[in-house]
RNA sequence: GGCCCGGUGGUGUAGCGGCUAACACGCGGCCCUGUCAAGGCCGAGAUCGUGGGUUCGAAUCCCAUCCGGGUCGCCA
């Protein structure tokens, strides 16, 4: 990402169109060097810069004006004795305005270098200067301090853009994608295109929907993912694929789900497993050490079997840079007096907990808090038991711990818990009660919430884990059907097959995703490659053969011509760079231009009505 | 669709039944030759998201609604 000439002048061509204005000679360039480029090393060179007046501190004689470009800043300094015309000029500039400079590039006078500055070391006199173009005052200031709110923010995308936070979000990201294209072209994968206008096919999420002219009443879709596609790519023979790749989901919106997100796609053939987990790792670790080396990681990445994951974190996607494990206490759960508990584990629901080290004398008041917070994910309440300081676990009795499960239950189950827990003495234990989904849902979130108020996540820590063996299905209650967990084209193990329309629910399929700080960074599978597989897949989950045909003919067919075996993985662009993102608070912090929780773009103010003769032309009608 | 948080000069906040609606930054003017979030003095700028209601009186209480954010559902 070094300029062409960090250390020497480097220079930026504007295309090579003589620009002549307000005094620029004609046939010169706009500037030669970057603001924030220099350096000691510079000392003495005249310099042409060209930037956005980053602040103006006016002296009454001496004027310092901080341009910055997208290299940085440099403090100049007008002195109206030395240049009395750059002087005025530099007494019009505001903040914002575009203006270019030409001087000398000094050392600083003893005494008032700022080691705060890459630029610190150095000034540069003006010796002419002029106005490129005005700016209004902008709407919040571009030196940053304050957060602002971010619908503003969004609605001066092209100012929020400017602040050093954001455009350092956006180098990132290209540095990962940059980085990404040449650890794949190394290795022999080639990217390829797919389209954008595709067909609908209702499984999974919500399409976009595109009106064709053509065709009345037919519609294109936009892609959620090039699923099929880059399938058919391998049947085509490339053998092994990648895409950056939009796609694109009509669902709510999330801190990290955007309606469209960028995907690494990735596809190989004659594959299993181990070859798409290593070569995973090995370009992420890669990413990291070159791109983000201030943080550090794990290697090799642990594997996390689903069934694991789900019982030690209550979650397929944990955050595994702290331990705090859930720890399943139904079976003593069962025996106790305690109502809450009879009621929960005789309904065949769970009883688990998390021990909150140290936490033995939360308030009230605070406990009052994290009681709310499960509530609020589903659980009826939260049951502590405050374990006294300095005291033996095993000896310990009821009189002793703080709890509403005091009175029922018996010494003898309090050590139990305790001592299931892995508690410590001076711990809060917290358990919650409940359907097992329910109360892995409140656990999961509660653990990252007492992980995040004791400070237990190393920001400097990236915690990447694969999660593997998950079921191949799932089964909806309320349809009353199974669902793929994953997607429809993933393969059950080799072996697994005869149980396929016997007991689907004991299933594996052959899935894995990337996990890394409780996000889902990326997820893939080994595929279905054959027609009569992906169709026993198919008649499953409820397809007709005519309906199969007719929504997955295009595979289906395809996989009858030698389809080799193959496997791929996608993972989420936008959740990696906000995870290596020392600033980012959600993916829009790392999307140039997203939208709202509404899905509204604030800049272009999309969706917004189109003309009825637009409408005539697509044969629509809008109906209220 | 549900729940939670927020909306007060340009920006960020304070005020939570009676105020000329406060503070900081920014903005404008004047002074100022070594600052770097420059400093000093002066000044302009808000009918408190919107609409109803309660009250002698509403930024403040109630209801509705819009917008932004978080989250459950939804979505991998």
């Amino acid at each position: 990402m070094k300029g062409p000439g960090l250390g020497c002048p480097s220079v930026e061509r504007r295309g090579g169109v003589p620009y002549n204005r307000r005094g620029l000679p004609r046939g010169t360039l706009l500037k030669n060097i970057a603001c924030g480029e220099l350096r000691k090393g510079h000392v003495g060179q005249r310099v042409q810069l060209a930037g956005w007046v980053h602040r103006r501190r006016d002296h009454g004689g001496l004027i310092f004006i901080d341009l910055r470009d997208s290299r940085g800043l440099v403090q100049v300094v007008f002195n109206p004795e030395r240049s009395p015309e750059a002087h005025r000029v530099a007494q019009q500039l505001r903040a914002e305005w575009v203006a270019w400079v030409e001087g000398e590039v000094a050392e600083r006078p003893q005494g008032t270098v700022n080691p705060n500055l890459a630029t610190g070391e150095v000034e540069v006199y003006a010796g002419q200067a002029g106005v490129l173009n005005p700016s209004k005052t902008p709407p919040f200031e571009i030196g940053e301090e304050a957060e602002v709110d971010e619908a503003l923010r969004m609605q001066y995308r092209f100012l929020d853009l400017r602040t050093a936070r954001m455009q350092k979000n956006l180098i990132l990201r290209h540095r990962v994608v940059k980085h990404i294209r040449d650890f794949l072209d190394a290795r022999g994968f080639v990217e390829v295109e797919t389209p954008i206008l595709i067909k609908s096919t209702p499984e999974g999420a919500r399409d976009y929907l595109v009106p064709s002219r053509v065709h009345p009443g037919h519609f294109y879709a936009l892609p959620q993912s090039p699923q099929q596609l880059k399938q058919l790519l391998m049947v085509a023979g490339l053998e092994r694929y990648f895409q950056i790749a939009r796609c694109f989901r009509d669902e709510d919106l999330r801190a990290d789900r955007q309606p469209e997100f960028t995907q690494l796609d990735l596809e190989m053939s004659f594959v299993e497993e181990e070859d798409i987990l290593q070569l995973i790792e090995a370009l992420y670790a890669d990413i990291v050490e070159k791109v983000v080396p201030r943080l550090r990681f794990r290697q090799p990445f642990p594997r996390l079997p689903y069934q694991d994951a789900m019982a030690r974190y209550g979650t397929d996607k944990p955050d595994l840079r702290f331990g705090l494990e859930l720890a399943d206490v139904t079976d003593l759960a069962s025996t106790s007096e305690f109502q809450v508990f009879r009621a929960a584990t005789q309904s065949g629901g769970a009883v688990k907990g998390v021990a909150a080290p140290g936490c033995a004398g939360y308030s009230r008041r605070q406990i009052e808090e994290l009681t709310q917070f499960v509530q609020a994910r589903g659980a009826k309440g939260l049951i502590t038991v405050a374990l006294p300081e300095g005291r033996q676990l095993q000896t310990l009795t009821v009189e002793e711990v703080r709890s509403p499960l005091a009175r029922s239950v018996t010494d003898e189950q309090l050590r139990q818990l305790a001592s299931r827990m892995g508690a410590a003495p001076g711990d809060l234990l917290l358990l919650v009660a409940g359907p097992v989904g329910v109360v892995n849902l409140a656990l999961s979130q509660l653990r990252q919430e007492m992980g995040r108020r004791l400070d237990l996540a190393d920001p400097n820590l990236l915690a990447f884990a694969f999660v593997v063996d998950f079921p191949l299905f799932e089964w909806n209650a309320e349809e009353g059907r199974w669902e793929p967990m994953h997607h429809m084209f993933t393969s059950a193990r080799p072996h697994q097959w005869g149980l396929l329309e016997k007991d689907p629910g004991a299933v594996i399929g052959r899935h894995y995703d990337l996990v890394c700080n409780g996000y889902e960074l990326a997820g893939g599978s080994i595929r279905i490659h054959e027609r009569e597989k992906q169709e026993r897949v198919m008649r499953l989950l409820g397809h007709t053969q005519e309906g199969m045909q007719q929504k997955f003919g295009q595979l289906l067919d395809a996989l009858e011509y030698g389809a080799p075996p193959h496997g791929g993985i996608a993972g989420g662009i936008d959740r990696l760079v906000m995870v290596l993102s020392e600033s980012a608070q959600s993916i829009r912090d790392v999307i140039a231009f997203p939208k709202t929780q509404n899905a509204v773009d604030l800049l272009f103010g999309a969706p917004s009505p189109v003309t009825q003769e637009q409408l005539k032309e697509l044969h629509l009608q809008v109906v209220e």
